[in-house]
DNA sequence: CCGGACAGTTTTTTT
DNA sequence: AACTGTCCGG
């Protein structure tokens, strides 16, 4: 309840941090030391200080740091911090756009996604002539270096060189590429994910007025995950430091999103940008126990940067990381599977004192199946969203056109559904459709078009008339289009249309489909989150990228194999490489009781090399573990689960026979 | 020329 | 699961 007991939890250093004076504020603080805490602190102490909830204004990187933010914010403060604002960039962004387009010079708009913006890059390229290909880049290339560009601020020719120098003979290609994608977007009224940031950087840096509104508004930013914001994020906050106070808290061994442009240069020269920012170190690390920490700096120490970093564990000793490998990918998902489940039911504990850190998505579908194989249960965050899987983007474009029939790329994706188009008819249909916006002409143009049945056809009639009974249009949609996803779909066509179910019960709370629709853009919710919604026990499966700011008792880092980290493709690249170090830092310092490495290949052990250049060449980070650190246990076949757990197991099961006494 | 079927390959990370 | 390349039929 009180704020002063919250800020009394604090240690001496995140008290100095959080109740400062100062005008702004740069906090180094390690992992495990209390970032989140600090800034919850600092939002409490404020607002005991009698600034309004509502004029502090937290940003964070990502969703979902900024949703353990707000819940941090409520536990803590409970009603006190009604008004008081968490949200990801974007999201900050975008509340500004929608409340004051006109600031902006914008009247009506919508935001496009990724899909959308390699369909429009796929449109202008064009199609590779089979007999004299041009080795244009492919449309993700063109998107990524499009992005990248823009968040780091640089010129497509320096962008170009960075980040794929093998296509600088075609620069003034790409900019005309580039060029046109912007006058079509101009022309339909979309914002990209970097329109959302860039248009407010740059009308803050044009207009006083619009650098004085938003100072009135948020009186305080406080910054979390300092270290993963690019300049792009840093010409928002630049134009209003005069007028606001910036708190703002980072690690530069935790900076993990070099490839949007994140730069620490924000921490570096913080003191350079802000001179009169007073600096924070937090150190000591509550989370960890010494061990898992000493493998932690030591990973850091054997880098050539120096991130000037040596955690040191305020709980004291614990149990030494252990490091298990295996012959094969299958074992070391299996065994991990195996070893959580003994964990459950024969030590007692809880499913969701387990965590299982893998790198990409891909990597944690080993993991995954071992799970189902072992009756395990889990939920995997940072996988697929429901909103971006192929089929639901499908029912959604049908949902668009109808809502906004001048959106062409939603037209291209619903008109190539159907037998017998592909991308070039479906182009030239689409920009007739454009000419004539009302329903009843496109129907006929539909008609005439011959490839789409007639029933879908006159479903769309239906729904256009239905647009504010959003549930009933999602289910005319469904409708019109499930036969032929059927048969686009028909492999694993049951388990897709499960989906819709959750699609529609996502739609029930809008109350138009447009709102719908732009609610998802910014936040495409993970399947799991849906399906258990309730915080049952479950293991937790999750990318590191994903697993900032998350703790565990128990983490699995799987995979950490030669090859792995660093990744083959950061090899030769000494800034990739060293993201790669601290993509690996992150993880291990994610654990608080236990760290649990697994890897594969018994035999080949990647020595580190030199490069052409007579530069190192990390070939893998765990070359040089000694086992003062870590203990290895090589595991030739695969452990079967004991005799014992598995009759626990049945036992358990047994219990949930009896009749619901509720 | 277009689209579709099939086979083989290749998966980072997020807004 | 998504992307790529190739071959074939309209």
């Amino acid at each position: 309840m009180s704020l002063a007991a919250l800020i009394d939890e604090l240690n001496p250093q995140q008290k100095q941090a959080a109740t400062t004076d100062a005008k702004h504020s740069l906090v180094l603080a390690g992992a495990g030391c209390g970032k989140t805490k600090t800034i919850v602190a600092r939002a409490a102490y404020l607002i005991d200080q009698g600034v309004p909830a509502n004029q502090i204004q937290i940003l964070t990187f990502t969703r979902r740091a900024a949703s353990e933010i707000v819940a941090r914010v409520e536990l803590a403060l409970g009603e006190q911090a009604k008004g008081l604002r968490a949200s990801t960039f974007h999201t900050f962004c975008m509340y500004l756009l929608r409340r004051i387009p006109k600031a902006f010079g914008l009247e009506q708009f919508s935001i496009i996604d990724r899909d959308d913006q390699l369909m429009m890059f796929r449109l202008i390229r064009g199609r590779d002539d089979k007999k004299n290909p041009n080795y244009l880049p492919k449309p993700q290339e063109l998107c990524d270096l499009y992005s990248f560009a823009r968040n780091t601020r640089q010129k497509l020719s320096i962008a170009l060189e960075k980040q794929m120098p093998e296509y600088l003979a075609l620069k003034d290609q790409i900019a005309d590429i580039m060029k046109e994608y912007e006058a079509r977007k101009k022309a339909r009224s979309f914002l990209d994910y970097d329109d959302i940031l860039a248009v407010v950087a740059a009308a803050l840096a044009q207009s006083d007025g619009l650098v004085e509104y938003v100072s009135s508004i948020c009186r305080h930013m406080l910054v979390d995950e300092m270290q993963d914001t690019n300049p792009l994020q840093w010409a928002l906050l630049e134009p209003l430091k005069e007028h606001i106070s910036l708190f703002c808290v980072g690690d530069d061994a935790q900076s993990i999103y070099g490839f949007r442009g994140a730069d620490f240069e924000n921490i570096h020269h913080f003191k350079e940008r802000v001179p009169d920012a007073q600096i924070f170190k937090l150190e000591k690390n509550y989370r960890s126990t010494q061990e898992i920490l000493d493998l932690s700096n030591w990973l850091l120490d054997q880098s050539e940067i120096k991130y000037d970093k040596r955690l040191d564990a305020h709980r004291g000793e614990g149990i030494k990381p252990k490091m298990h490998i295996f012959p094969n990918e299958f074992d070391e998902a299996k065994w991990i599977a195996i070893d959580i489940k003994e964990r459950h039911y024969l030590n007692g504990n809880k499913w969701s004192d387990h965590m299982v850190l893998v790198r990409s998505s891909f990597a944690a579908r080993h993991i995954e199946a071992a799970c189902i194989a072992a009756n395990v249960p889990y939920r995997f965050i940072g996988g697929m969203k429901l909103l971006e899987t192929a089929h639901v983007k499908d029912l959604l474009s049908l949902l668009r056109v109808v809502a906004n029939p001048l959106d062409d790329i939603a037209w291209m994706r619903f008109l190539t559904l159907w037998n017998g188009v592909g991308d070039v008819g479906a182009s030239k249909l689409s920009q007739q459709l454009l000419a004539e916006p009302e329903m009843e002409k496109i129907a006929d143009k539909l008609e005439k078009f011959g490839k789409i049945p007639l029933e879908t056809i006159l479903i769309m009639k239906q729904m256009a008339v239905l647009k504010t009974e959003v549930q009933a249009c999602v289910t005319l949609a469904i409708q019109a289009i499930e036969n032929q996803l059927a048969e686009n779909y028909k492999k694993d066509w049951n388990r897709r249309q499960g989906d819709f179910e959750l699609v529609k019960q996502l739609a029930s709370k809008h109350a138009q489909v447009s709102e719908f629709l732009e609610e998802y853009v910014l936040d495409p919710v993970s399947i799991s989150e849906i399906e258990r919604q309730s915080d049952i026990d479950v293991v937790t499966l999750i990318t590191i990228h994903s697993a900032k700011g998350t703790e565990q008792k128990v983490c699995y880092v799987a995979n950490v194999t030669p090859g792995q980290y660093p990744h083959a493709r950061a090899q030769g690249s000494f800034d990739d490489v060293e993201e790669e170090r601290r993509v690996l830092y992150v993880a291990l310092t994610r654990a608080q009781d236990e760290l649990i490495l697994t890897k594969q290949n018994l035999n080949h052990w990647a020595r580190e090399t030199v490069d052409e250049q007579g530069r190192k060449v990390e070939s893998y980070f765990m070359n040089d573990l000694t086992r003062n650190l870590c203990t290895m246990e090589t595991h030739y076949k695969t452990r079967q689960q004991t005799v014992k757990s598995a009759l626990i197991e049945r036992q358990s099961i047994n219990l949930d026979f009896g009749i619901d006494l509720d």
